[in-house]
DNA sequence: TGTCTATATGTTATCGTTAATCTTTCAAAT
DNA sequence: ATTTGAAAGATTAACGATAACATATAGACA
């Protein structure tokens, strides 16, 4: 059975006009007088006529679509980002294509290959590792891109990112100034930049108050990780050798918190704990946890900035910090005597 | 400045060979002799060929690309559930295209609109309220597509769902059987198949120990989700004519039970509660409350079902009812006597 | 009256790929 | 020696739309 899907030349045979009169009408095309026009579009309606994108990106160059790279959808913050981006794509007319890496890094690059096939006019993307190739590949290929929520090394080119070391200060110095003098830090992936960032800024900062490194028990990335999947966040907690502890993203500390008030040990008064609020910028920060947070929305900047270089790729590579503050959720206080 | 992008005809220069042999043998088609082949993609792979699917799309009809229509993604449950069809869906070596409503149902035929101009090749829909024209229009389309979630009347079509219905029906007999007789039923969208079903099991169980309707308080789904938009569901307790609470989904009685505690109001020692775990199905069920679950994953078999109805739409129309299981997450028991 | 210009539309070429059909070559089978 | 046919590849024609260019008509103006 042959497709029965209407097209511009069963429109063009009905109405009368010639497929190209008939394009031009359906798009809008300014020098069409407003009969003729309105005419094309009723008939185009009438047959149920749907535009076969495929061909129409094919011949114009232009697909309307952007492509997001994540690492996968587990994680809230991301979602939330991701309807963000979609809502503020929607209103210029663009969809938006989700490409999910399932955890599985070395897939950056066969995604953006895939979204460069597509022929999608734009890549917004989630840098995990700091690995330019994929990046150099984009660049090749004259692909419109932002790199959305991380640093990369050695490379020009438009990014929006949390003021991570700014966040890592303000979380120390936070601590410390209340007089806390051990620390478990909780790491996220130890090559992502916002860990980087997050814990050196952490370490200067209590460095102000002349303490060192030696005064903070740093717990790897994927044991943090491990540990959340198995739901098993408990473990991490001992040797209790800290008053303070600071996670990197706020979904570890929630289940902390439940592990801690299961054994009895209150927060603050026995434990401090503060985290940072990974991007969620969708709603006024969580109520009952000390957060760095960001007031201001990654997507809807990233997306503006992703806009504006599809529109003109000559731009000069722009990079936005955005700042970050410390919410007081009552999860901090000064440690007890007694430790 | 004009695209450099490698296509077929490049590469068909260098390595002497017509294009529709270099498309041939990039396709993997059998009917060439090895050594070409490899010679060819070795080609292909150093020039940075990357295919235009727009192109290959428009000839040859598919485009390896899935559409999920889905309300919006700040349902945890959904992104799991996005999650698990993009890796399913990537299996079988095709992209997913989630298009998001935004919660604005009236875009739904819209959405279909937009898959179909961008000839995707299937369509998973989640549907929310009964509304056919939409669904017409994918048939009339030749679509493949498979409805998640819901129920829709008078459709024959590819539908997987939870057996809600059932589900209701367990958590009346759960509660009943422990002696309660007053009971609040906070609605889901009124309009959706869940809630209808949820709701008639749930009055088909009371009516077996002789109770009825009229022993049952049901607040409006759109009073429900106001609440929890504003994160006020506290307000939903009065008046406490009731001993036991069930709620259409898990999100909801989370915070529910955090208002409870914060009022000293014991669970399930005062208030007994149980609700839906909405199609989570990644995990076990989660700890700490009584819940109607299913163990089967409607993300894997919807897409399977997909999978199979674009391999031959001419299939006699399949319909997928999911078996629930209650988990006993400790919060409910006997009402207490004084009450 | 004849040229000019703007408006409204038609013609043709093309985007990059794949499908359908055709040609050549060469070895096996009669 | 002739037929057969399979293998390897080339040629041609789409897919559906849009861009670039061309034409016809009508009124404006010299």
């Amino acid at each position: 059975m042959k497709s029965d899907r209407i097209t511009l030349k069963d429109v063009s045979k009905v109405c009368g006009y010639t497929v190209n009169t008939v394009s031009r009408a359906l798009r809008n095309d300014v020098k069409l007088p407003e009969s003729t026009r309105v005419l094309i579009q009723k008939t185009a309606q009438d047959l149920g006529y749907i535009r076969n994108s495929m061909a129409s990106s094919l011949r114009s160059g232009r697909s309307h679509i952007v492509a997001v790279i994540v690492n996968d959808l587990h994680n809230q913050h991301f979602c939330d980002l991701l309807n963000r981006m979609d809502q503020e794509l929607r209103k210029a007319d663009y969809n938006l294509m989700i490409l999910c890496m399932q955890l599985d890094n070395s897939l950056a690059e066969k995604m953006i290959h895939t979204a460069i096939s597509l022929g999608v006019d734009g890549i917004l993307y989630f840098p995990t590792f700091d690995q330019t190739p994929y990046l150099e590949y984009m660049v090749k290929n004259h692909m419109p891109f932002v790199l959305l929520d991380r640093r990369v090394n050695d490379m020009e080119a438009d990014t929006v990112r949390c003021d991570d070391c700014q966040g890592g200060l303000l979380a120390g110095r936070h601590l410390a100034s209340l007089g806390h003098r051990r620390f478990l830090f909780l790491s996220g992936i130890e090559t992502s930049s916002s860990q980087i960032d997050r814990l050196n800024g952490f370490y200067q900062a209590i460095q102000e108050y002349g303490l060192s490194e030696a005064d903070v028990r740093v717990v790897p990335g994927t044991e943090v990780e491990n540990a959340l999947a198995q739901n098993n966040v408990a473990e991490l907690l001992y040797p209790m050798d800290y008053t303070a502890i600071v996670s990197f993203r706020d979904e570890v500390s929630y289940p902390l918190m439940n592990a801690l008030g299961a054994r009895g040990i209150s927060i603050p008064g026995d434990v401090s704990i503060i985290s940072f609020d990974n991007l969620k910028a969708e709603n006024p920060p969580l109520p009952n946890l000390t957060s760095i947070y960001t007031d201001q929305n990654i997507a809807e900047i990233g997306v503006k900035m992703l806009l504006e270089r599809m529109d003109d790729l000559s731009l000069p590579p722009r990079n936005v910090i955005l700042p970050v503050k410390i919410f007081d959720g009552g999860t901090t206080s000064a440690p007890s005597q007694g430790k």
